[in-house]
DNA sequence: GTCTATAGCGTGATAGAC
DNA sequence: GTCTATCACGCTATAGAC
């Protein structure tokens, strides 16, 4: 591992690893193939890694990064008083660009967070944590700014917003009409403006039958990071 | 598979393979384990159902009917001349609520589509497309009474509204502060009315710097629904 | 450093007792 | 109908040749 060759190939391990992995899943991706698709064998890349999960857990870090760091670096570019409109957009540009220009780490992550090892997801949770902590912030920005209501909720915004651009991921096709900046337009414009005209009446909400809501009545408390309990992928 | 007490324990046996599969995801999921936890031995699960795929694929189509089902009925039951936001609130009620009340099924669902074998995803692929089907058209709606921008492209703002709603199952605590109700009130005045104030100076876009835009200017044609390549979970 | 051979284990599936 | 025994296979990981 000390050589500049071993690193390349160490590097090319993790590439192949990335690719099989995106398709396959992590279960269902063998060190075989892995190996295959790096031009080596399977007991070979134990002269690299530990095994088989540390070599899984070292894509899903790669993934988490190849997102976070191009959003930070474009905010990083931004003249310090940058309007806070500019600082969502750009990030959200980094963020849609990276997620939907074909990267293999990436791709990989969203395939396999939910289904690694229990002890991996919660080694690697502190990564999608400081990123939404990230996006939290912006919203908080937004809202100190004036362009974004002080009733919305800054965690709920940005789990909201998250989340369609990682359902992205499934339903993107690179060779389709939209560019990721065309999404990354589209999302903000419905995102910050909504999807209905200024002046649409939409009224009270609708009345419910009697028996439809009879949940606890909490409506204001903010949503606190996720206390316990249930499955969970890994909630930024 | 004839008698009744025979239909009742294959019953038992798919809620038990949903119960685990939610949380250990396909392949992962041992035949013994399912047996166990419903109360038999991995052998006798042969007795009920082909072998593992035709259990498994019986516990997706469960999971899609879950949250669609309910959602057609929550229309069903409206007036026939009900406005459209009374519509899509209602059917973004019912989502919601089927989506975080907890059903194995459902978990199971969006935990697996993607680890499932190809060809068993291209069997079920008809069920998500219908139910995106559905959504696209009640945004046409939405748009033709007046309360959806007509701007707005329909399948993607449909793609932007179910994919928060897809993450929401990562995220989503029951025992937290709020209840699916309040999760779709608020998901549906951000998506709706957007986060930002109505008078917000959001100005036009920041200007990139040069290097930044150099994809094709393809903007305004609507998006295919995905003609071909790349990964995909199953876009609905 | 890299490959080959193989140990050791867990899994899906089957056959047949009851 | 339901359970037990077992087979055949594919996988991770290791040991050792080169």
């Amino acid at each position: 591992m000390k050589t500049p060759k071993a690193a390349k190939k160490r590097d090319a391990i993790l590439a192949a690893a990335a690719r099989v992995v995106a398709v396959k899943g992590y279960a269902e991706t063998t060190l075989a193939e892995i190996g295959e698709a790096a031009g080596t064998f399977a007991g070979s890349l134990y002269y690299y890694f530990a095994n088989k999960d540390a070599l899984i857990e070292e894509v899903l870090n790669i993934g988490t990064t190849s997102v976070s760091r191009p959003v930070e670096e474009a905010l990083d570019r931004l003249q310090p008083d940058a309007p806070a409109w500019h600082r969502i957009k750009s990030a959200l540009d980094a963020h849609m660009q990276q997620m939907l220009v074909g990267n293999d780490y990436i791709s990989a992550y969203w395939k396999i967070v939910d289904q690694v090892p229990e002890e991996m997801r919660e080694r690697h949770r502190q990564h999608p944590r400081a990123y939404g902590n990230l996006w939290r912030n912006l919203m908080r920005e937004g809202q100190a700014a004036g362009i974004v209501r002080p009733e919305v909720d800054p965690n709920l915004a940005q789990l909201f917003l998250l989340g369609a651009t990682i359902y992205a991921l499934d339903w993107y096709r690179p060779n389709g009409t939209l560019s990721p900046r065309d999404v990354s337009d589209r999302l903000a414009d419905m995102f910050f403006r909504g999807v209905a005209p200024a002046d649409a009446a939409l009224g009270p909400l609708p009345t419910d039958k009697p028996a439809a809501r009879k949940r606890k009545t909490a409506t204001t408390a903010p949503a606190k990071q996720a206390p316990a309990g249930r499955k969970a992928r890994t909630a930024p």
